[in-house]
DNA sequence: TTGAATCTTGACAAAACAAGTCGGGTATAG
DNA sequence: CTATACCCGACTTGTTTTGTCAAGATTCAA
């Protein structure tokens, strides 16, 4: 079980926005990409899906680029996750239960009790509480890919 | 993020040998197969794999088959996942750091607690906790692949 | 008005992975 | 000895993920 690169990259990319929104003006994919080390094309295509969710706005033309849409603490990481690749669904029959009268099948109980409690988790935490959990941004040196 | 046929399969089969421990004789792998709609020479890996953690115990030849090598109470959740598809890893950065000295990068952070609430789960609950919770065996009549 | 910067879109390609199959082994009860 | 059942690794197939590309649309500024 694990996370797709389209996720992690999303997330690198809004709190990159997230971090650069108190200067209220666009970057560009490319710089995005650059600082964040994602595929320019790739990211191309996440941010069109954010933008689609109403989650970043798009400014295009010379000075374009990306502004997060709302304010941080109102975007939630689910939010992002589900933009990027729909609902977490551990397994089929937690959504469309076929079960009939099987309703406590044992391990849909077990998939049923991981999957809350992700969503308790990502449900709760919004991009500002990341990047204040993070500290200020000069501490911002090191290479991670995730 | 979803879980692999593996997983599911795996824990399905772990399941029915639990249901079937108090009787201490083996089942076949093709009755497991037929029992839980899994193809025959794929459960065959799995079984293999939770043989070699020392999950499930084998019986060669005529009116062999496989049983629990422990009781439901001492295998937890966490055991069979990591048999069947190693242990859980979220994010690379997680389990070996390459981010120098942003030790709080922030989606690190996140997916860290994502994936201890998982482990909280997955490690403190056992095959006994499983069949109980699903009552008494004259109630499984339900069709459900997970 | 023109051109450069920038986002937009959809089609495509390559690589990785998951799921499933198969054939030929080995052990063992009767 | 033989039928039953596990054992193991190689192989195939299909899907998903990851990434690329090209042509188009919008906007700013000179």
């Amino acid at each position: 079980m694990k996370l797709s690169t389209k996720t992690r990259y999303g997330m690198r990319a809004m709190i990159d926005l997230a971090l650069l929104h108190e200067f209220d003006e666009p970057t560009t994919i490319r710089e995005i990409a650059r600082r964040n080390r994602i595929p320019e094309s790739f990211l191309e295509q996440l941010l069109g899906k954010l933008r689609k969710e109403g989650l970043v706005q798009s400014i295009r033309g010379p000075q374009g680029g990306y502004i997060l849409a709302k304010e941080p603490e109102e975007i939630r990481v689910s939010d992002i996750i589900n933009s990027l690749e729909g609902p977490i669904r551990l397994a089929e029959c937690i959504e469309v239960p076929l079960c009939g009268e099987a309703r406590n099948c044992p391990s849909r109980v077990l998939w049923t009790r991981i999957r809350d409690s992700i969503d308790e988790i990502t449900q709760t935490t919004t991009l500002k509480d990341l990047i204040s959990e993070y500290g200020d941004s000069a501490e911002r040196k090191g290479i991670c890919n995730d």
